[in-house]
DNA sequence: GAGTTTGAAACT
DNA sequence: CAGTTTCAAACTC
């Protein structure tokens, strides 16, 4: 069973990699870690068991490593230019044992460069053949338009350092993951040292985390060139690394971590953790590059759809990375205001994180579960894709500099109610919560990346200049909520009017609001008003979007189709086929719960939905198209649902993300735009994101082809609690704890949801799940 | 880019 | 709770 889940989460690998080799580092849980080990990051503040991270970053990784691969491309093919400038054209090998030695560190050192390097290279020539032809396709967005290369205006020197800094943290993302699957001895102190020193080490080249941040994800989006090799240089390490050494891994981690210090210079030899992520940091560009390269040509050979799923996937990383990496700490404040312009900007905010930080408790955090959702914040987004209910507030600094408010709202309920149940499996179950996040956001920034290597690059360079509205759009589009920007001119941001606000981000540059006191700066302002605005409605900051959750004993499973918007809309005109419906926007069909008239909600009918229940009254041929096409979704979903179960660590797949999904590829597919950053994403697991990407890129044509195939999520099931009523919502849970047992319950959910559930174990280990997946 | 439309949020 | 106003996004031209 796990194996072809597996295939799923890795798919944009696997396909590239038919190679044995690519199997088996997917069999490997290592490899799955270390991707997950973004997530872990993101979350390091709150202090995560290293092995959930672990693995629920896998797919993160996996997402990352796509994104950088593109970028590679892009870069590569720029570079290669400037690799002959500079000399490095011969590099590209001697990157690549290099790489290898970085990443045999941890295992052999000095052994397999040549094995990792050799093995890739094989595949190069017919990868770059294939990225050439594919990069300029997905890149055109970002990459194409000259305007979207910020990078090509730095000295390349600088761009390396940036490139590096950001690098870094990307490849402590992967690399700490690992390093903490097998050695694990520092978990989430090593974590946080890396970060840490990530932050030192972008401090000392002066380079703000903002502008690091900034440029990075110019870079990824928009610079093919040198930022691009950087990303990918950076990504690549860990991704090369895992390829090559993915089938050594595990035993090289287990061997080796204390070699990969040794090998790699650590600008500070902390500990096995710090180790790494010095080993990351100083790696040299070129080094990456070669790892980069490495893996280019691993993937690549098999097929451009592969390719650029893997691309996609890297990108999402890169965007993920953008968004999740830096956490902004209870310290925040002070460094927000000092940076208070830049909008989160500020490197002193980035570097906050974990350590320092502590998430401001805007309420009272139930658990330090990490796991905001990172993207989550326009209104719709705030899907429940967190579902984890932090109520801690944390800041993050968004990709855009944005930091996040938050709010992770209030999707507490299940874990809250676990909580109430039981303690200790409280904590188990936050980590499969953030397993589960993690993966869904890396999904979600999968969908994103894609959209984003398109579109999103070239919004950044709105920021400065171009007009707001258009940036906005953009950004929203392709980005994410952390590209959110508004234009209140009224509200002072500090109502929920303003996306930032609702959303839980800070406003940055790029938003054109007037007045705007929604900024690190007037933190308190924001907070209070925050509470205020709570106060009145405890929901009113939970995702608007509401996914089906399930619990089992003590697990919560998502349901995976099911996604409702919490309030419903109440569309008179607009027929609920415009972005003025929230369902609409959301990318969810409309319910019991919407008041609207004449709806048409291409993702579902008020009248289908309960006609879902009540078919035959409602819009009977659409309904009844819809629905035939949600059972058909729905059985595919079951399969997928139980295999990305597994695969995922059980965490059931968030609904939202699901919702979020269709909502995405309608948009693009629809509008040719980026679908907004919060419904992008995607899947919960990362396998559907992979399926739905392949399916995807080559469909992405009509909304109505997306929802079929898609829809299944949105649709149905729908916790009918949810949708009854908004007391049920997560918030209400977070008070009570009981609406998620509602929800659990769910009359509705007829089909498959029960059984996904099942079949989930309900604490599975981490290890647990490898080996059954193994044994499946 | 300006203006209009739309529906949510906020207010009464 | 219903009605009205305010607001900003979404949309159109």
């Amino acid at each position: 069973m796990d194996t072809p889940e597996r295939n799923r989460i890795c798919t944009p690998k696997s396909k590239f990699e038919d190679s044995p080799v690519f199997n088996y580092l997917n069999s490997l849980s290592p490899i799955k870690s270390v991707r997950s080990a973004n997530i872990s990051q993101t979350f390091n503040s709150l202090s995560f068991s290293s092995p959930p991270s672990v693995f629920t970053s896998p797919h993160v990784s996996s997402q990352k490593e796509s994104r950088f691969l593109r970028r590679q491309f892009f870069s590569d093919s720029s570079k290669s230019g400037l690799a002959s400038d500079n000399g490095n054209g011969g590099n590209t090998r001697v990157t690549d044992a290099e790489t290898a030695e970085i990443f045999n560190c941890s295992a052999d050192p000095p052994q397999n460069p040549d094995s990792g390097s050799g093995t890739k290279e094989g595949h190069l020539p017919n990868e770059s053949l294939e990225l050439a032809i594919e990069l300029p396709r997905k890149l055109k967005y970002g990459c194409d338009s000259p305007e979207s290369n910020p990078v090509p205006q730095h000295g390349y020197g600088t761009d390396s350092v940036r490139e590096i800094t950001g690098t870094s943290s990307s490849l402590r993302q992967f690399v700490q993951p690992s390093l903490l699957k097998c050695s694990c001895p520092t978990n989430g102190v090593g974590v946080q040292e890396t970060s840490q020193l990530e932050e030192r080490n972008d401090e000392e080249e002066g380079s703000g985390w903002e502008n690091m941040i900034s440029d990075a994800a110019e870079l990824l989006v928009s610079d093919p060139s040198n930022d691009a090799e950087a990303t990918k240089e950076q990504l690549d390490p860990n991704i090369s690394s895992l390829d090559s050494q993915a089938p050594k891994l595990p035993q090289e981690c287990l061997k080796g971590l204390p070699k990969t210090q040794s090998g790699c210079h650590g600008k500070d030899n902390l500990g096995t953790g710090e180790g790494r992520v010095q080993i990351d940091t100083n790696c040299t560009p070129q080094k990456l590059q070669s790892n980069a390269q490495s893996k280019k040509k691993v993937k690549f050979p098999n097929e451009k759809k592969n390719g650029k799923a893997e691309a996609d996937c890297k990108q999402q990383r890169g965007t993920r990375r953008r968004c999740l990496l830096f956490e902004m700490g209870g310290g925040q404040k002070r460094s927000l205001e000092d940076d208070s312009k830049s909008g989160s900007s500020s490197p002193s905010d980035g570097k906050v994180t974990s350590d320092d930080g502590q998430l401001v408790p805007f309420k009272v955090g139930n658990n330090s579960s990490p796991c905001m959702v990172p993207g989550i914040g326009l209104h719709l987004n705030a899907l429940a894709v967190s579902g984890k209910d932090n109520r801690m507030v944390k800041h993050e600094t968004l990709p855009s500099g944005k930091s996040l408010i938050s709010m992770s709202s209030h999707i507490t309920s299940l874990q809250s109610v676990e909580s109430d149940q039981q303690p200790l499996n409280t904590t188990f179950s936050l980590n499969s919560l953030e397993r589960d996040i993690g993966p869904a956001v890396s999904e979600d920034q999968v969908m994103q990346d894609a959209y984003q290597a398109s579109i999103f690059g070239v919004a950044e360079e709105f920021n400065e200049s171009g007009s707001p509205r258009k940036k906005r759009r953009r950004f929203e589009n392709g980005g994410e909520e952390s590209c959110k920007r508004c234009n209140c001119k009224k509200s002072k941001c500090l109502k929920l009017y303003c996306e930032c606000f609702a959303a839980g981000v800070y406003c940055v540059e790029p938003c054109s609001c007037l007045d705007c006191f929604n900024k690190p700066i007037h933190e308190d302002t924001v907070l209070a008003t925050r509470k205020q605005i709570e106060s009145r409605n405890p929901l009113a900051f939970a995702p608007k979007v509401i996914s089906h959750v399930a619990e089992i004993g003590e697990e919560t499973y998502k349901t995976p189709a099911s996604a409702r918007h919490k309030k419903g809309c109440n569309c008179k005109k607009s027929s609920c086929l415009k972005k003025y419906c929230e369902c609409f926007q959301g990318g969810v069909g409309c319910s019991i719960n919407c008041r609207c008239e004449g709806c048409k909600n291409a993702f579902g009918t008020k009248d289908g939905y309960v006609g879902e229940e009540i078919e035959p009254e409602g819009e009977e041929s659409e309904g009844s198209e819809k629905n035939n096409m949600r059972k058909s979704l729905q059985i595919s979903e079951i399969h997928k649902d139980k295999e990305d179960q597994y695969p995922d660590h059980v965490t059931p797949i968030t609904p939202f993300q699901i919702s979020r999904m269709s909502v995405q590829l309608e948009f693009s597919s629809s509008s040719g735009k980026p679908p907004r950053p919060s419904i992008f994403p995607v899947g919960s697991s990362p396998r559907l994101l992979t399926n739905h990407i392949q399916q995807i890129s080559g469909m992405l044509p009509t909304p109505l082809k997306l929802e079929k195939h898609f829809q299944i999520a949105a649709p149905e099931d729908e916790t009918p609690e949810f949708l009854k009523g908004e007391n049920s919502s997560p918030i209400s849970g977070v008070k009570t704890a009981s609406p998620n047992r509602k929800r659990v319950s769910p009359p509705l959910g007829k089909s498959t949801r029960k059984l996904v559930l099942q079949s989930i174990p309900s604490f599975p280990s981490l290890a647990f799940h490898d080996q059954a997946d193994d044994h499946q």
